[in-house]
DNA sequence: CCTAACGTTGAAGGTAGCTTTAAGGTCAAG
DNA sequence: CTTGACCTTAAAGCTACCTTCAACGTTAGG
């Protein structure tokens, strides 16, 4: 099957495709006479693979290091080391946007806690202070790879003004 | 006091605070007789609260636009909206990350749960193929402002090589 | 007087993951 | 024989948020 089908049958782009094999992601493919890459079936279950993993937080870069060359073949260990950072990543964020939520609902309450007796310039101060006063531990987060979510997994990152119909999924 | 002090006491680079004046998040400063520039006490406080907003998962653009000229005289209502729907971003970030780790989880289950007459080739096909079957409906993140966490909330962004010691909170 | 530490600027670089553009070649239908 | 849909490439652009660099001026201390 030539780049087109492909591209309609995963859900992807063709230039995105093309992105993948020039970043080693996809292995080069076959060519036709005139030039034409040609995939197998199995290219729609790599693709597959590979945009499920983008959304559960991998790279690129670990997808391509986890990906055996053959599909039957997994490194098993490696594997299961990556799966199961990644979940301690995923809980670590967990923890921060659960701190990140309820700062900010502490911080709604706060402003609308205005004593009566205090105008808004006196009250903006007020919450101000406590809010850079109370900075907690921060919640060290030690992985270094947080890659989760924000535009890989937004949407659509859409370029300014028009917009794209683009299968995507 | 000049922009290295305030650097120091607010824990941001002088790259960064000229940074932000560039982008017109911060006022222009005025400047001594030499050109440098001078920065009353109140900056500490303005460049906290641009850091604080940012790890609450706000963009720059977001902060601009929410920071009065003066930091008493608030949009209040502008300001409470935007608090609403940051925390409703939170909240949809949260079910995908939920989604994610729970995906993951299962995936590691059902690897392990390879038949015992089952060699690890098939096995592999058997996962793909669950795997690959199963996409729910992806929980349709409304809101189009997901910025929160990734790099900006980083430990730091470290470039290629080595590390830098840099305050950076 | 020299040096180190600081300040200034504009421009370029870096990250991640693509898309877009330019400039072309191929192919099937009408 | 033309049109339009497809394919090819390398290179540049995009986003957000900075950093780094080059080339220079200023200032405080010994």
């Amino acid at each position: 099957m030539k780049i087109g089908e492909l591209a309609r049958l995963s859900g992807l782009t063709p230039s995105r495709i093309r992105f993948y094999e020039r970043i080693g992601l996809l292995k080069t493919v076959d060519r036709r006479p005139n030039g034409y890459r040609t995939y197998p079936q199995q290219a729609v279950m790599i693709l597959g693979l590979i945009t499920t993993a983008q959304r559960a937080g991998f790279t690129l870069d670990e997808i391509r290091t986890l990906l055996p060359p053959d599909l039957e073949h997994w490194d098993h260990a490696t594997l299961m080391d990556a799966l199961t950072r990644k979940i301690a990543d995923i809980e670590a964020l967990q923890a921060r946007l659960a701190q990140s939520r309820v700062h900010l609902l502490r911080l709604i309450e706060d402003i609308q806690a205005r004593p009566d007796d205090m105008d808004c310039a006196a009250n903006a101060h007020r919450v101000l202070t406590n809010m850079l006063a109370e900075q907690p531990e921060a919640l060290d987060v030690t992985s270094d790879d947080i890659r989760l979510l924000d535009k890989t997994n937004r949407r659509q990152s859409v370029s300014p003004g028009r917009r794209k119909k683009m299968a995507s999924r």
